[in-house]
DNA sequence: TCAATAGTTTTTTATAATTCAATACAAATA
DNA sequence: TATTTGTATTGAATTATAAAAAACTATTGA
């Protein structure tokens, strides 16, 4: 009926450990040196030495702590099974979200994300509030939570932003000085680029990721908080649209080959307008495929 | 140590003064088209009825709900004082930050900032949680917050970010249709800014306003959410470093408004390129204002 | 008969209570 | 006097629970 005691299992598994290194008759060292060890506070380091004491391990009085035994397997205390991949819950969200298809004004329960994701409400309810800064979710009068979703209109916005994000970034490229990552990272993208227009036929699932990849070779010349927690987001949407719609899928990879090709060529000679220009042509596709899938699921 | 029955007692009041307006014997409508009145659940509406006819205001039986008598003053239930300014704590947590100079890795308290804003916990943990979207604020390991704050670092990434939008702002600017009300904002913000330059001498405290609503219109013609969530947050750092850098305000405000006035002048001639060159020289102004401003902080 | 309504049950949400953990402060030791 | 320990206070994670919403079932009356 409280909070877990996770930190005080693991410190203690830890602090056992270590006395197993010490000799018999040996003494530990003070509780903040401890402290230090395990990282966690004096408060659990002095649980698990009235713990370790209980045991017989060690004899504890004041500041005389010292080992009586060597600790053995049945001292150490159970770990309860971490459930919370909370990392990568946002991932796991929008995965749902797209892949399910789940529709725009659908309500969200907590508790039921909740037994969907195995990830306590409360945090839940954190996420969705850091979500709503993106305006894909929003509260609800009566209580809980709204997926906003991914509206016509929020597609066009989620595209528009991006395009303006990205053109700042080829324009960073074209500045970035010789010694730079990405131009090493571009002959390699154009390597891979060349390589699968010539599997086109064959391979043209393949993509979806070198199509990541260029977008995030690109925008990692920009060195922005606030540029990268956008990217999060928006490559995950095109990348999962990019799986979609399947209408002239191989023709559409086709001519992105060559629009990225043609951003390449631009950059590698440092032309500004023209890596701008073939810049726009490549975002405007992108846009409009983006908004045809989104066209197709409505239908469907 | 359960939820609030705040929604319960705001339809109790809402429901008597809907009896108040009936007939003394005519009926009430079903429970579901009170529910609509309301805007809340049946189970609450049910409440309300029970309690009703406790007091002797209705008569209930199954769907047969008359108006016994006239409600009085006395029938009211009293409203806990709404503490939630729930919408502004954003507003009032920034400017607790800048105003307060909070230093960079504070670490915050929710306990603590909950009995500053008068905000329940929980509600802090979600606006701290939305915030880390900026990057302003992160989770500590040790569980907590810890504020991130204004550091150099993120003075100049909020600034590039700006430009960044600002810069695609004005270019949508340039090509607004003539009948866009910007245009009308435009000349308005003319007069006010010649008029703000001719009273330099005893006035130039007023440019801080002139200054964000001049951003305002310009930003205005962006219709994208991301772009607006963001330019909350940069218009109020910007505002308030305005305030606080005394150094050479007066000559400052004078050159900005300067600034201000050739932006305006491309932007009226729809000279694009021009209206970018302005901007981007009033962008690099206000940037190296505010890495000016966060100096002399660190030095006072 | 069936659509609307009421009665009842189940589920979900908001929020305080509770326990674990961190920190602050005082006393003691070396 | 600088560490170290003992103790008290404060804070945070997590659960428990009342309030509210939603779902389900039965009833009514046109």
């Amino acid at each position: 009926m409280a909070r877990s005691d996770t930190r005080y299992r693991e410190a203690f598994n830890d602090i056992l450990a270590y006395c197993d290194t010490l000799k018999i008759g040996s003494a530990l060292p003070s509780e903040n040196a401890l402290c230090q060890q395990a990282g966690v506070s004096r408060t659990v380091i002095r649980r698990c030495l009235s713990k370790l004491e209980e045991l017989g391990v060690i004899r504890w009085e004041g500041r005389e702590k010292r080992i009586l035994r060597q600790p053995c397997e049945e001292d150490r205390i159970a770990i309860p099974p971490v459930n919370g991949s909370r990392e990568d819950l946002e991932k796991r969200f929008l995965d749902w979200i797209l892949r399910f298809d789940v529709p725009a004004n659908t309500p969200l329960s907590v508790a039921e994300l909740s037994r969907r994701f195995n990830v306590p409400q409360y945090e839940l309810k954190e996420f969705l509030a850091s979500l709503s800064r993106f305006g894909l979710v929003a509260r609800r009068k009566q209580g809980g939570w709204m997926l906003l979703g991914f509206t016509r209109a929020f597609a066009i916005e989620l595209s528009d932003f991006r395009s303006v994000l990205e053109l700042n970034a080829i324009a960073n490229v074209v500045e970035a000085p010789i010694d730079h990552p990405v131009w090493e990272q571009l002959v390699e993208l154009r390597q891979k680029h060349m390589s699968l227009k010539d599997q086109i036929d064959t391979d043209f699932h393949a993509f979806s990721k070198l199509d990541e990849a260029f977008h995030e070779v690109i925008n990692s010349v920009v060195r922005n908080r606030f540029v990268v927690e956008f990217q999060k987001v928006i490559s995950l949407v095109f990348h999962y649209h990019y799986m979609w719609d399947k209408t002239d899928e191989k023709d559409r990879n086709a001519a992105a080959i060559d629009e990225h090709l043609a951003i390449i060529d631009a950059l590698e000679a440092r032309d500004s307008d023209a890596a701008l220009d073939a810049a726009r042509r490549h975002l405007r596709t992108s846009k409009s495929t983006l908004l045809s899938s989104l066209r197709h699921h409505d239908l469907g």
